[in-house]
RNA sequence: GCCGAUGUAGCUCAGUCGGUAGAGCAAUUCACUCGUAAUGAAUAGGUCAACGGUUCGAUUCCGUUCAUCGGCUCCA
């Protein structure tokens, strides 16, 4: 174990990467090379682009640096100083970044050999601590994070005290990537993309469709059951629908261009809310109906940026599983409590643990009563007291038109994707003057709530595989059993018995091929069927199977009606 | 959208320093009739992402577009 944390070595390994790509590029400017919860980067601008041969030179640099056992020798300069040296060195990013630093903020380098870095620490003694070190990949990224900023170079790497722990990683790394659900998608025929249709627009194979109708109807059924009431609305409104909403004025970048109908502009839905509210504004409301639960899976179309689409994590047709809760002030901080306690409940169900809720603020520009913000904030915050859970807050990181609780999962290589969240919105009721008659018989405005607890069911599957990786449990699995004929005498015997599982409710297919029963059990078990039902002349004599389970093995030859019986039970039970 | 990379058969990939392409797996057919992770043989399968340019000739070189991948930003 080494002495050093793993962010330290690892901001010492950007330091080391600073300094050999300074001797491959002596013009190189540099910006900033953090830690990452993964690993590091540094960002540099250089007067050529990089290539995988560079990042293989920079790690021999590297190599070489780390093996001088250089030491981190810490020296303060005034402000002045500091500038003049960055300025002899034309470090302009490191200028923006000194100017960053407070009046009163000590102004601390770094130097290792020959290279010298603005930087507040601390480090590893010399470059020999750092164990192991491996350079990833090479990406775009802009200054600060701003678009309107220039580009700069970026390396990502990894580095560990021992070449065992980076080699481990290394090795999780693929064990990672063998789950990516783009890759399972295309292995178990589950969905697709078509150019032909349009990039982020998902195609659903049957088996994929089979997951999501399983998924649906789970959903529905825990809804209705906690007290939710379901709805459906239209994929398209009128222009003065949108107008009302606000979204043609703040959100139309990111919708889809509009039709014309009947000398009237038709807009695809971005966001279900609108029609929700609606309903609600058909007729006159009372506070004894409150508070409503309103769900519906809604699919909505967003203009995302070609660059962000991701598989079906990130896409641009999708189905919400949303819903919105309209209630009086009393009821806000039961509400807000109840729905994430859902939310919980469901994502624990499909055996996810790393969950972390992320609660943002009030935005400097915002919306509605200052009142209402607070009274939501505090329902918020209750409700992750409650739950148990420690949240990271954003200040000032709402929408403007309120507050919210994210919550995130990973997926299968740490790459963190929102999925549930709860939204006040004080801006819709305002905007469509929602109200409700109260105790006192005036009219008062509700608060609203918007939430979706798988967030898209498109993220949701995506996110699904890679937890799985493609082994779904049994109530899910689109097939839950194969039957094997071992020679195509058994294949009558085998349609039989298909036929007859499949009148007990189970989904089950017949591989007929010409081919060794070792052939089949190789498919069956690369698709990860749960279930491969092997049939021989014994078997097919006595009308018995034997069995073999994805995880348990072999089971031997039992009778049609234990099998139906345990996988009955499998089902019931959801592993 | 921006930076960088990639696009060859259903899948995974090779290949052509410019003369219209090949493997393995999958598919189909035939033979074999087989007891728990690959039986054998044959056949078929490609506007080499699309469009333009250069050239006697472009899958190959150049340009544009589209899509995908790694990131940035954004987000369910």
């Amino acid at each position: 174990m080494s002495e050093y944390s793993l962010d330290t070595i690892r901001h010492s390994a950007a330091h080391v990467m600073a300094a050999a790509v300074k001797q491959l590029f002596p013009n190189a400017k540099f910006d900033i090379g953090p830690a990452t919860e993964n690993g590091f980067y540094y960002d540099f601008d250089l007067d050529r682009s990089l290539t995988p041969e560079d990042l293989k030179s920079i790690e021999k640099a590297m190599r070489k640096l780390i093996g001088r056992k250089l030491p981190f020798e810490r020296f303060e300069l005034s402000r002045a100083e500091a500038e003049k040296m960055l300025k002899e060195d034309n470090q302009t990013f490191k200028l923006e970044r000194l100017a960053d630093i407070p009046e009163d903020g000590v102004i601390t380098f770094y130097r290792t050999g020959d290279y010298v870095d603005l930087c507040r620490g601390p480090h590893v003694e010399h470059s020999g601590c750092i164990g192991a070190v491996k350079l990833l990949s090479v990406a775009g990224s802009y200054f600060r994070g701003d678009e309107k900023n220039p580009m700069l170079q970026r390396i990502y790497g990894i580095a560990f005290a021992t070449e065992e722990e980076l080699k481990a990683h290394l090795t999780m790394l693929e064990e990672a990537a063998k789950r990516d659900h783009r890759k399972l998608g295309k292995e178990l025929d589950l969905f697709s993309f078509s150019e032909n249709v349009g990039p982020g627009l998902v195609l659903w194979h049957p088996k994929g469709a089979f997951v999501r109708n399983a998924i649906e109807t789970y959903w529905r059924d825990r809804h209705y059951k906690n007290g939710y009431q379901l709805m459906y609305t239209p994929h398209i409104g009128r222009s003065v629908l949108w107008e009302t909403s606000g979204h043609l004025d703040f959100y139309r970048d990111s919708m889809y261009s509009a039709m014309e109908i009947d000398e009237n502009d038709y807009y695809v839905k971005p966001m279900n809310c609108p029609f929700h509210i609606e309903i609600y504004q058909s007729r006159l409301r009372s506070y004894r109906e409150l508070p409503l639960r309103w769900a519906e899976l809604g699919t909505v179309y967003r203009y995302e940026k070609s660059g962000v689409l991701h598989g079906l994590l990130r896409v641009r047709g999708f189905t919400q599983d949303d819903a919105h809760i309209v209630c009086t002030p009393e009821q806000i901080e039961d509400e807000i409590a109840e729905v994430l306690r859902f939310s919980l409940s469901i994502w624990k169900e499909f055996g996810f643990k790393e969950i972390k809720p992320y609660l943002a603020t009030r935005p400097a520009k915002a919306v509605g009563d200052p009142a209402r913000w607070e009274k939501a904030l505090v329902a918020l915050k209750k409700a992750v007291e409650k739950a148990g859970l420690d949240c990271e807050v954003d200040e000032g990181g709402g929408a403007f038109y309120g507050p919210k609780i994210d919550l995130k999962v990973k997926d299968a290589i740490g790459r963190e994707w929102q999925t549930s969240t709860i939204q006040f919105d004080f801006n819709l009721p305002e905007r469509f003057n929602m109200t409700y008659i109260g105790e006192d018989g005036k009219k008062h405005q509700p608060f609203m709530v918007h939430r979706a607890l798988f967030g898209s069911i498109e993220r949701f599957f995506g996110i699904l595989i890679e937890q799985y990786a493609g082994a779904f449990p049994l109530w899910l699995a689109p097939v839950q059993a194969r039957i094997l004929p071992i020679t195509e005498n058994q294949t009558e015997a085998a349609a039989k018995l298909r036929d007859d599982l499949r009148q007990r409710g189970f989904r089950v297919d017949l591989d007929s091929r010409q081919a060794g029963l070792g052939a089949k059990i190789k498919d069956a078990r690369h698709e990860r069927l749960n279930y491969i039902l092997v049939v021989g002349e014994r078997e097919a004599a006595e009308g018995t199977v034997a069995v073999r389970h994805r995880n348990d093995g072999e089971l031997g030859t039992i009778s049609v009606d234990d099998l139906a019986a345990r996988m009955t039970r499998e089902v019931e039970e959801k592993i």
